[in-house]
DNA sequence: TATTAATAAATGACCAGTCATTTACTAATG
DNA sequence: CATTAGTAAATGACTGGTCATTTATTAATA
């Protein structure tokens, strides 16, 4: 008659079982509120073994938000030099997986925690920036600009109207999933995106009407 | 020889100033991170004083909150029935005061730190919804669907198109003032609502070219 | 058996909140 | 006006509980 171990060396696989169990309880508790021994319980081991994969809560933390980042960054460095087509078409589609992305709590959940914690993790926030925010801004102004050197846009300055592509969704997120507002009215994403990008593109679009 | 007194019973004065240190504290360091002895010390007072003002670390911030929140909620109310000016106007003087008014650190930190708290503090987080972000959507709802009314913007969803009001400038202050992205480039305020209301208005703006 | 993953219990730092005491102020009394 | 009794404000040492981290020990596995 076997007995079952009472538990099992994975050491391969412990890390990221970790790194899960913390985002769930960080995304909906905060930092702060959350207990080492919570992670521990969540991932399904002990407060103690924790401490032979990560040195501290913080690096727990930080190893946490690294390894969501990476693949990002990758991503927001290919788009910069995407395709030749239609810059229009370009942001749409960015867009669109931008929202659908972050429409799941799981994900939009570092970026929120980077930001909640950017006081107290300063070099976690500065990562960020660099590492998510410079690229995907770069891409973005670089597709506004190739709009503007092609005439499909109008001649403007591609760096701030960068906040006005990625304002509104900001927005959005914030009402819908973290004040909760409108959550009883049926104010889809795509809904909002449509208007968004109605709105976005007749902004940007050049009309000659001869105003003056 | 008079001697100075240790201290002094200002119990008129002493709330607020405990309000103002602690907001000071929570703005730099966060809410978790402030010990109730470093507001005493920045107040001015010892940690015991704070408890007879106030039951709580907790009654501290909330108090904090609703004294910033009384005056935004009431301003906000006014705002919607405001003046019978070209609504272009009234959006630019609105975003105006905004950003104006959010460029300082001092009064941009209510917001975050009920944002940071949200998850802490949910009825808080409720009433900072209900008195500020409901009464502040409704009057750009409003401002915006008068101009639809008056023919000056095109039949947009008014409800939908106050996220492109208001994205912009949260994108502005969460990459200026939080990430301190482009801290060294010159995007001042008044540059960004130059861009911001040029693309916002011309999105608004109906232009009659026969498009098809 | 040697090695190391994992546990459970122990440690100690930290900190919100309490309380006995002291000090500043106020007002009643002569 | 001077004295003094009463009050409320303010102090700061202390407590109790909560965790992050460490350590001693045990169990799995090579």
């Amino acid at each position: 008659m076997q007995q079952e171990p009472k538990w099992r060396r994975r050491a391969e696989d412990r890390p990221d079982e970790v790194l899960d169990a913390a985002l769930r309880l960080f995304a909906s508790k905060g930092f702060a509120a959350t207990k080492v021994e919570d992670i521990a319980q969540e991932a399904g081991i002990s407060k103690g073994a924790i401490y032979r994969y990560f040195s501290s809560k913080d690096e727990v933390f930080e190893s946490l938000v690294r390894r969501a980042v990476a693949p990002i960054a990758e991503k927001a460095s290919m788009i910069a030099q995407t395709s030749r087509e239609d810059p229009r078409i370009v942001l749409k589609t960015l867009l669109t997986i931008a929202i659908v992305k972050l429409s799941d709590p799981e994900i939009l959940a570092v970026p929120r925690l980077v930001l909640q914690e950017a006081g107290r993790f300063p070099e976690l926030a500065e990562t960020y920036r660099r590492e998510v925010l410079d690229r995907g801004v770069a891409a973005i102004e670089k597709i506004v600009q190739r709009g503007i050197d092609e005439g499909i846009f109008r001649p403007v300055n591609a760096r701030l109207a960068v906040r006005n592509v990625i304002g509104p969704l900001v927005a959005h997120l914030l009402l819908s999933q973290i004040f909760k507002f409108d959550a009883e009215r049926i104010d889809s994403p795509q809904d909002f995106l449509e208007s968004h990008f109605d709105l976005l593109i007749n902004g940007l679009t050049p009309h000659t009407m001869g105003e003056g």
